[in-house]
DNA sequence: CGTGTACGTATTGATATAAGTAATAGACAATAA
DNA sequence: TTATTGTCTACCGACAATATCAATACGTACATC
């Protein structure tokens, strides 16, 4: 019947659907050329004057071409082609974002000029000349004469780097820049070719001679950070230059130089001693040879972390100091501090005086300023150093056997690891000499190498394949997949790791302009007005985008998987077995039918992971610090030395960027720095006293209350016979997957507090520091991910404050208060909870002598904090006077239930405010007891009217079943949510039953009901908050269509905010667009982030509320943080629990209050109405109106006529570029178009006198969409409650 | 609809039912055609081999039910049980049993259960509440001839279950395990494609090899979707089968459907359970085997040793059945193979 | 000399992957008619 | 335009799908007018 062939067929179907398509083609043409009826009347004068371009923006649009620029980024240098990047000037000037009313702006091309960018780095530093002018001239296009030549002169600085770069040779490149870039140099292009002069072996003499023009050297001087300190110098000695070729601010330096200038004796900067420095980690004989044995303190040194090898001068120096400042001390403490026995923190804590104390901290802090630089500086050198120790020790012990050694097993890798990736350097150098290799096993195409070449060779082989072992190890370690990671993520990281490594070289290049070779009068000076011009350089490096990051990572993941192996062994019957596997390999895995990528990891390895000891292979922006962060003051810093942070987290929102930018510039943000600077400089140390009983529990590997069990394999469920049922298949497969997960959780869990703990035994002793950032919303956080104070319950209780304070009356009191809150006791009042611990004191105090033995403190509802406030109040009654104990642990306060806390105070409830205590009162309520008491009433109410269900849950409904749904209503939790929530609950309480969801579902129901009625303006407001989402998210902005060429969708403004600190909030929700990109281990899915794509309006609208709120209770903590900070207070916070001293408690909750009372004593909903409608004026909504309407006939009419005369149906640019062009007449200096504009009727000017928010349907059936200027709803009243009773609430934060 | 009444197997008692055509169709496709219906009974030829006394019926999801009444009368079983769980054809059908008991006193045994044929309890209780007489055990050589599924499963997110009941021939479990259970089974022709293509057709996927040896097969008809008969089917099972093509109009919604004669095969999960995680690898990329071996677990390499080039240099597509029972032997056959648990591929979102 | 055609290659878009979809309800976006 | 079908469902820190093939778009060589 049907003999029919493959091809047969597929020919037949391809020619169908050619013809469909024609088809398809002649149906678009003719609806288009179809005009309107022909008795319309003519538009006014002006107005057809504007359609006219309406006419031929049809013509145009059609077949527009689309400027090749848009594919640079994707495309490797090899497919530049700088000659068709023809774009208009206008579409090279900056744009604006969401809204014109903010003075925040975007460059178009941005992604295309970075990408070149980073491209002609590469280029101009590697000498690639021709490239590096096609680069530049591709640039050329896209950017104006000032950023070119500021490109040009980068590059050209680059290139000079080169030592053999003769100034003549500069000259020649500039030359061809000019030639074939359009390239004009500047005053700053000269500071390059006379640097070259100096450093590069030309002819100073020879060149001052040719620039006769004092004015002009002056401007070229002062472009200190190019020329650099030596050169400078050098310089001056110069017979031709004299003090009228100094500028300003090198007068001084030039002065004092030429009084006492004497011959120059070359020696070893210490600044220079940074780049090669060769620090072996364990290698102590040196320090030894240094530091007389008996020199005091030498063991006290010797004590530090990581392995580092303290400077020997500045150790020498600081054990000194140590000597000078305990020599009042006790002859026991000091022989105790001779003999190494204490620790920084401990000889801290016995020191007596402020005085004591103060000095103390300024030798320790400048002793750990050359550690926290020698950590940053030595980065991953650690790592390879560690492993290379363990190898060789190994080897010594015969041990081959690597499997036992994570790091002999790591070197192994390493060292194998390096000649492919210098290989594959070889390729990429010969790809980019144009040169042909032929390499017969070389699968990658030149094509592809193109794209990664240029950036894989920025970092050695050495420092790569360390980074790459690193990368793999790290990941696997953050749990996640089973027994492996993610590929795309691992192969991104990688790359990103390597840019790092490329950066911070980059940074110490930097460091070498500010050396001084000689010495010389004012070179520190010289030093100084070198960094600062560095400093002042407003250009900051473009990242690289993550295609290249992914490229990069791909080649040397791949490289990794080919060579790491791990030797594995098996009994068999004929005996045992041996074989290498790959240590990593790569694999799919599937969820839902969806596939992605793995890295796996051989079991072999896994089991080893969470045992190893990996402190000295952490990057040190990954560790806490150990001196105080630099204090924010712009948009990058208050990180380390030599990296830096943006002060608010994005993932891939560049509006959001742009905007904090643009408000840090403006100097919008100092107290938004205040108080971060604030939480930065709250010195820590870790808690050894807990730290010891944790390690003892760790290592004994069993389940320990948070500490997860070693486990070798999961728990499987019992094979299945092979006819069982579906279901039970079905129920068999789920269970399996619980045991998987089980198993996985808690191995990663155990890798995750290896880490941690890890990084706190390094830091035992230590003083440190966590330098924190925002997230969009304002809210703060520790940049060091692993170990900080944000932890759970473990984690926190391993932190201490560094300094003490004695406790006094209060502060005893206090101290009891926190042990009950952690204990579980924490909704009970105050004075209840201090009974408690006066009942139990005897029990803290056994727990904290044998808390082995004595386990009455695991017995908390948090443990672990439990037994750090035991350890605390058995050391206080150690004393004859407990309160006269200096104490050091933080005590909390949190406030309950936070959001509710804002929205009652914005909504004015007062019901709602007495339950979340901003009502004072005797007790403290608890929100959920009560709305647990509501819904009780309802459904006994229910039951009384013989509702089934209801009389089942009659006086049964607990706390616990209603916490999470009252908790995340304020997420805006929806009811299918909730109803998950609570039918956990149900289940747990109520056991599991068949149609147990109809019980649900009324009982959810009724919890829903009850928030609403107790926060019954909280809702209100949470309603007006989400509506004003909803309507900006889906507004259409005015300059819609403006610009022909960068593609800004319809809908794309964000909601955006301002906290009263002057913090701009931008919602970063929108649909990027993805591609894949290909790499050598699989293809990778990539989203192109942008600030204007299409809104993702659904986000925008259930995120407002909670991030709003996130906004004021992150302003709450930043206003908290910086008055306790002028009141002396140490202060640390997890959002909504702020911490201080015992003793300090009582001033934190005033100031704390206080501020809450400041914050909302404004009308802050009021406020953000007026922001918005400022902010969003030049926005419209789309509105559906019924079709009866005058105003529907009024438009339409308007249509109709714009129709005919462009030939074509209009569309919503149109109207919007109508209504531009009549605003911008308004505003128009000559009368008559002022005149012509206000007789003009756009589609939008018709709506002026009416209403449309009144009339409008929300469905848009039978209705006529037009466009109406967006309005806001007014703001809900507020209730009764008076949020400055606050001021006397005790248990407001408790 | 005029000579209607004159087909085979009508059943003139329904006529008035079937002139109006369904207001919904709960996302399914289904015949409204009694002609078309009749010649895919012809096809089917089922009457021969099913004793009317001792036959039953399950018939799941039979929409406005058209095909299933024919079906009935064409068999007259001795029960047909129909399943399904929507409004529109709860009402439909009970009205209809209802006008058979006052009018033939429904000697066609039509049995309504209203439950989700989805559900896999909805089946085991039919014989649990004893709508059904317990089915005889018979044997796997010959098809068993008193009972005969028949389901339409040509909703968008039916494949999964036409998967599912692949599987189901493999464990001979579920109604598969009473023996070599008939199923008639109406699916999205894309499934079709996919599940019955043979070694080397680019749709071939890890279900069609699971089909292949676990299961009997025939492609009985497709539907008229496009002008290019039989188009994106694997033109050997089209000669093969020489499935009869179904008329555009017959149907509601849409024709991308084809009707599938399925049965349990002489193969049974336990041939390649040790690789049956892994295949799912193996089906990733065209690469062939030797490339793909590494990635099915580490060392894998090693079973280069044990197999032969020409099943090395194949790609998953193009194994036979032979092959795949050959590559389990040899995986079987290696020292360091991983347990089935280990290679138990579970993704990021279940381990939260 | 220009033009048209055929062929080759890069880019884009569609589709498949696995194989219980729990169940609830309401809004909203996308797609089909 | 309207009706039906599909998607999603709690905020932030936080982290994502890939492989393949057909069809289109684009580019180049070549032939023939």
């Amino acid at each position: 019947m049907l003999g029919l062939n493959r091809s047969l067929l597929q020919k037949c179907a391809r020619a169908r659907l050619q013809l469909k398509a024609k088809s398809a083609i002649r149906e678009h043409t003719s609806i288009a050329t179809n005009p309107g009826s022909s008795t319309i009347p003519t538009p006014s004068l002006f107005a057809s004057r504007f359609l006219q371009p309406l006419k031929e923006i049809n013509n145009t649009r059609d077949n527009l071409v689309v400027n090749s620029a848009n594919k640079i980024t994707s495309s490797s240098y090899l497919d530049l082609l700088p000659d068709a990047y023809e774009i208009e000037e206008s579409d090279r000037e900056n744009k604006h974002y969401t809204s014109k009313t903010d003075d925040v702006t975007r460059k178009p091309y941005e992604r295309e000029i970075n990408y070149l960018r980073n491209m002609l780095e590469s280029f101009s530093a590697e000498s690639f000349f021709e490239r590096t002018f096609q680069i530049l001239k591709s640039l050329s296009k896209l950017v104006n004469q000032e950023e070119l030549t500021q490109f040009g002169n980068r590059s050209l600085e680059a290139i000079t780097r080169d030592p053999s770069m003769k100034p003549e040779a500069v000259k020649k490149v500039i030359k061809q820049m000019e030639e074939f870039c359009k390239f004009k140099p500047d005053e700053r292009t000269e500071a390059i070719v006379l640097k070259s002069v100096v450093q590069n072996g030309g002819d100073l003499n020879a060149y001052f001679a040719n620039l006769k023009d004092r004015r002009s050297i002056k401007k070229i001087l002062r472009n200190t950070d190019v020329i650099g300190a030596d050169n400078m110098f050098q310089i001056f000695d110069s017979k031709d230059i004299d003090i009228s070729c100094i500028p300003g601010e090198l007068m001084e330096v030039y002065k004092n130089y030429k009084l006492n200038q004497q011959d120059g004796e070359v020696v070893e900067d210490t600044i220079k001693l940074q780049q090669n420095i060769e620090i072996n980690a364990l290698d102590k004989e040196n320090l030894d040879e240094l530091l007389p044995v008996d020199s005091f303190g030498l063991k006290v040194v010797r004590h530090s972390l990581l392995g580092l090898k303290p400077n020997p001068e500045l150790a020498v120096h600081f054990t000194s100091e140590i000597e000078e400042i305990v020599a009042d001390l006790g002859e026991e403490t000091r022989k105790e501090i001779k003999d190494g026995k204490l620790n920084y923190h401990d000889i801290y804590k016995r020191l007596q005086t402020d005085e004591q104390r103060t000095t103390y901290d300024e030798a320790l802090e400048a002793f750990n300023m050359e550690r926290q630089r020698q950590i940053e500086i030595r980065g991953i050198e650690g790592a390879k150093e560690k492993w290379k120790h363990d190898f060789e020790e190994a080897q010594k012990r015969g041990d081959l056997n690597l499997n036992k050694s994570m790091n002999a097993q790591c070197y192994d890798w390493y060292q194998k690891l390096i000649p492919l990736i210098e290989k594959e350097h070889e390729l990429c150098k010969a790809l980019l000499n144009d040169e042909k290799v032929e390499s017969k096993d070389d699968i990658t195409t030149a094509k592809e190498r193109a794209f990664y070449a240029p950036f894989l060779i920025k970092v050695g082989a050495d420092k790569a394949a360390v980074i790459t072992i690193l990368e793999l190890l790290k990941l696997n370690a953050s749990g996640g997949t089973y027994g492996g990671m993610r590929a795309a993520k691992a192969v991104e990281s990688v790359g990103r790791a390597i840019e790092q490594e490329f950066r911070s070289s980059n940074l110490a290049n930097q460091e070498y302009k500010m050396s001084v070779s000689r010495k010389v009068a004012g070179s520190s000076q010289m030093k100084n007005i070198v960094r600062k011009s560095i400093d002042s350089l407003e250009e900051e490096d473009p990242e690289w985008d993550r295609a290249t990051r992914t490229r990069v990572g791909g080649v040397l993941i791949s490289f990794l998987m080919a060579i790491a192996k791990v030797k594995v062994r098996k009994q068999t019957s004929n005996g045992p077995i041996e074989d290498y596997h790959p240590a990593f390999y790569h694999g799919m895995q599937f969820l839902g039918g969806q596939r992605f990528g793995v890295i796996k990891v051989h079991n072999e390895i896994f089991k080893h992971l969470s045992g190893t000891s990996f402190i000295e292979t952490i990057q040190p922006q990954s560790l806490p610090m150990l001196v105080k962060p630099r204090p924010w003051e712009s948009f990058y810093g208050g990180t380390g030395l030599y990296s830096k942070s943006p002060l608010v987290r994005m993932k891939d929102a560049p509006e959001t960027e742009a905007y904090v930018k643009a408000a840090a510039k403006r100097g919008n943000l100092q107290e938004v720095f205040d108080g971060l600077n604030v939480l930065g400089t709250t010195a820590w140390t870790i808690n050894k006293k807990v730290f010891d009983v944790i390690s003892h529990y760790w290592n004994k590997g069993d389940e320990f209350l948070t500490i997860p069990p070693v486990l070798e394999s999961a728990k499987f469920p019992p094979k299945l016979s092979p006819d069982a049922d579906p279901s039970e298949r079905f129920d068999h497969a789920k269970a399996t997957i619980k045991a998987v997960r089980e198993f996985s959780s808690s191995r990663s869990q155990r890798c995750d507090y290896n880490y941690k703990l890890e990084i706190a035994r390094g830091f035992i002793g230590e003083k440190l520091y966590f330098p924190h950032n925002l997230d969009f919303r304002g809210r703060a956080y520790p940049i060091s991910p692993h170990l900080n104070h944000l932890g759970g319950d473990l984690t926190r209780s391993l932190f201490l404050f560094w300094e003490g304070k004695e406790l006094g009356e209060r502060g005893l009191e206090w101290l009891k208060v926190q042990l009950a809150n952690v204990y579980g006791v924490d909704k009970a009042p105050i004075s209840e909870r201090i009974q408690f611990a006066t009942d139990h004191i005897e029990e803290a105090i056994k727990s904290a002598k044998d808390p082995l033995n004595h386990k009455w403190w695991t017995k908390a509802e948090k443990p672990w904090q439990a037994l750090s406030v035991c350890f605390e109040l058995a050391e206080a009654y150690a004393l004859p006077d407990p309160t006269k104990f200096v104490s050091y642990l933080p005590v909390h306060q949190d406030g309950t239930c936070n959001g509710l806390q804002h929205y009652a105070a914005l909504g004015g409830d007062i019901e709602g405010a007495n339950q979340v205590n901003l009502n004072p009162s005797d007790r403290p309520q608890d929100v959920y007891t009560f709305v647990s008491k509501l819904v009780q009433n309802r459904v006994n109410a229910d039951a009384e009217k013989g509702h089934d269900i209801a009389i089942f849950f009659k006086d049964k409904i607990k706390r616990k079943v209603v916490k999470q749904t009252v908790m995340t209503n304020v997420y805006g939790v929806t009811f299918v949510g909730a109803l998950a929530q609570i039918k956990k609950q149900v289940a747990q309480h109520f056991g599991e039953d068949q149609d147990g969801h109809i019980y649900t579902k009324y009982l959810t129901k009724q919890v829903f009901e009850s928030i609403r009625e107790l926060f019954e303006n909280a809702h209100l407001i949470q309603d007006w908050l989400g509506e004003a989402a909803k309507r900006i998210s889906k507004s259409v902005s005015l300059d819609y269509g403006e610009t022909s060429n960068n593609q800004v969708e319809l809908h794309s403004s964000a909601v955006i905010w301002t906290t009263p600190l002057g913090l701009p909030c931008v919602q970063p929700y929108r649909v990027n667009k993805h591609h894949s990109v290909k790499t050598s281990v699989q293809d990778v899915l990539i989203s192109n982030p942008s600030g204007t794509s299409t809104i993702d309006s659904r986000k925008q609208q259930a995120g407002f509320p909670p991030n709003f709120i996130h906004s004021l209770d992150a302003t709450h903590m930043l206003m908290t943080a910086t008055n306790c900070g002028e009141s002396g207070l140490q202060f640390a916070s997890v959002h909504d629990s702020f911490w201080t001293h015992a003793a300090n408690i009582d001033a934190m909750n005033e100031i704390l209050r206080e501020q809450f009372v400041r914050l909302h004593t404004q009308n802050l909903v009021q406020i953000l109405r007026d922001e918005f409608v400022e902010r969003y004026q030049r926005s419209y909504q789309i509105l559906h109106i019924p079709l009866t309407h005058e105003l529907t006939h009024k438009i339409k009419a308007i249509k109709k006529q714009w129709a005919t005369s462009i030939k074509r149906a209009v569309t919503i640019t149109d109207e919007l570029y109508m209504e531009r062009k009549r605003l911008e007449m308004l505003q128009s200096n000559n009368p008559e178009e002022v005149e012509a504009a206000k007789r003009m009727e756009t589609t939008i000017s018709v709506v002026d006198g009416y209403n449309p928010y009144e009339f409008c349907q929300p469905i848009k059936r039978k209705a006529y969409d037009i466009l109406a200027p967006i309005q806001f709803p007014e703001v809900p009243p507020k209730g009764q409650f008076d949020v400055r009773k606050v001021k006397d609430s005790h248990y407001f934060f408790s | 609809m005029s000579q209607v009444a004159n087909l085979r197997s009508y059943n003139p008692a329904l006529k008035k039912f079937f002139d109006k055509l369904p207001r919904f169709n709960y996302g399914k496709s289904q015949l409204k055609n009694p002609e078309a219906c009749q010649l895919l009974l012809d096809k089917l030829n089922l009457k021969p081999q099913y004793n009317s006394a001792n036959l039953d019926i399950i018939d799941a999801t039979p929409g406005f039910g058209l095909f299933s009444s024919m079906l009935n009368h064409e068999l007259r079983p001795r029960n047909h049980i129909l399943i399904d769980c929507h409004d529109e054809t709860i009402k439909r059908w009970n009205t209809q049993i209802k006008t058979l008991h006052s009018t033939t006193g429904n000697k066609e045994n039509f049995k309504f259960v209203d439950r989700d044929p989805f559900s896999w309890a909805t089946y085991s209780n039919l014989y649990k509440h004893e709508l059904l007489p317990p089915t005889k055990q018979q044997s796997y050589d010959k098809m068993h001839d008193e009972l005969l599924v028949v389901a339409n499963w040509t909703g968008t997110k039916d494949e999964a279950i036409i998967a599912q009941w692949i599987k189901c021939c493999s464990h001979r479990n579920w109604l598969m395990k009473f023996g070599k259970v008939r199923m008639i089974l109406f699916m999205p022709s894309s499934t079709a494609m996919k599940f019955l293509s043979e070694p080397g057709f680019r749709k071939r996927n890890r279900t069609a090899l699971r089909r292949d040896l676990y299961t009997d097969s025939k492609l009985i008809a497709i539907g008229e979707e496009s002008d290019v008969l039989g188009e994106g089917y694997d033109p050997r099972v089209l000669v093969r089968d020489q499935p009869m093509v179904i008329d555009k109009a017959a149907f509601i919604r849409n024709a991308a459907v084809a009707i599938v004669e399925l049965s349990p095969g002489k193969h049974t999960s336990d041939a390649i359970a040790n690789i049956d995680h892994l295949l799912s690898t193996f089906f990733v990329t065209g690469a062939t085997l030797r490339e793909q071996l590494p990635k099915i677990a580490a060392g894998a390499e090693y079973l280069v040793k044990l197999l032969p080039d020409e099943i090395l240099d194949k790609k998953a597509g193009e194994f036979t059945t032979d092959d795949i029972l050959k590559i389990s032997h040899a995986y079987e056959q290696w020292p360091f193979k991983p347990s089935v648990e280990e290679t138990f591929d579970i993704g990021e979102e279940a381990i939260r």
